[in-house]
DNA sequence: CTTGACTCTGGACCATGGTCCAGACTGTAT
DNA sequence: ATACAGTCTGGACCATGGTCCAGAGTCAAG
C-alpha cells in the first residue's frame, strides 16, 4: 500500500493540505489518481516530487522557476539545469551586492546619529531629506 | 508661487501619479490643501517629504516603517528613529546571512553538476530529491 | 470659446505564495 | 448505525506596492 491521501502527503512533506492543492492549481503536482469519491491519492512518487518543490523553494527558487526544472528533469536536459541554477545563482549575487550597498548606507547613518537631541540634528533625518523646524 | 499640482509633485520625484495617490490613501503624504474644484495642491513641505519616502524606500524600509519614521521625526524621537535604524541593519544583516546559506548549498550543487548526461548523474536533481527513471 | 492636457473618484487588477471559508459529501472506527 | 475526522469545490481574502481604468469635470493656451 503506497497510497495516501492528501493530508498524509501534507503531513509527510510539513505543508498545509491547502499547499497541496494550490501547487496542483498551479501545475505543479498532481494526484497520481482519484477516488470515486473525488478524493485524491498520492504515491511515492508525488511525494518525492513534494520534497523536490520543497527544497527548491528554500535554496530560493520560485515556483515558476521549480516548475521550469522540474520539466528539464523530466527532460533529462542536464544541461539546461545547470545553468538554471547558475542563473539564480548569479540573481541571489546580485541580491547580495545590492544589500551590501543599502547596509552600509543605512550603516553611516545609523553611526552618525547621537540617538538624542532635535530631530534637526539627527543625520538619518537630515539624510533621507526631512525638513523640522526647531 | 510655491504650490503646485499632483502632477508637477510626482514628475519632482520621478514617481507616477497613481504612487503619490497611493501614499495618500495610505497616510504617508497629505496634499497641503485642494482647490474648489477637488485639484491636489501641494508645497515644499510635501516635495520633501515625498522625497524622504522615496529614499527611505531606496534603503530598504517598507512604507509602513516609512510612516513610523516620519511619526518619529515630527515628535523629534531621535532615539527612537535611531533605534529603527539599527533594527532594520539587523534585518538586512538577517536576511545577507540568509542569502549567504542559500548560494553556498547552490554554489556546490552548480560545481558538482557535469552538465550533461542523465538525470540520474545531476547532483541538482539529486539533492532536491528527485527521482528520475533511466 | 474651444481644444487638449490635466485631474478627480472609486474600484478593479497585477504578481507572489499561499490561507481560509461554507456547505456538501465521504471514509473509518466503534 | 452513528459519530467524527477527512476531503471536496470554487472563490474570497491576506500582505506588498503599486498600476490602470472609465467617466466626468477642470484648467490653461490660443
Amino acid at each position: 500500500m503506497s497510497e495516501f491521501s492528501i493530508g498524509q502527503l501534507a503531513r509527510s512533506a510539513g505543508v498545509s493540505i491547502d499547499t497541496v492543492r494550490y501547487y496542483e492549481r498551479h501545475g505543479l503536482l498532481s494526484p497520481r489518481t482519484r477516488l470515486a469519491s473525488g478524493y485524491r491519492r498520492y504515491g511515492a512518487l508525488e511525494a518525492t516530487r513534494l520534497r523536490f518543490i520543497r527544497r527548491a523553494k528554500v535554496l530560493g527558487f520560485s515556483l515558476r522557476d521549480i516548475q521550469e526544472l522540474l520539466d528539464l528533469g523530466a527532460q533529462s536536459k542536464v544541461g539546461a539545469i545547470k545553468r538554471k541554477a547558475g542563473e539564480k545563482l548569479a540573481e541571489i549575487d546580485q541580491r547580495m551586492a545590492e544589500l551590501k550597498r543599502i547596509r552600509s548606507g543605512l550603516q553611516k547613518l545609523v553611526a552618525a546619529c547621537p540617538g538624542h537631541g532635535r530631530s534637526a540634528d539627527c543625520p538619518i533625518l537630515q539624510a533621507l531629506g526631512q525638513q523640522v523646524e526647531s
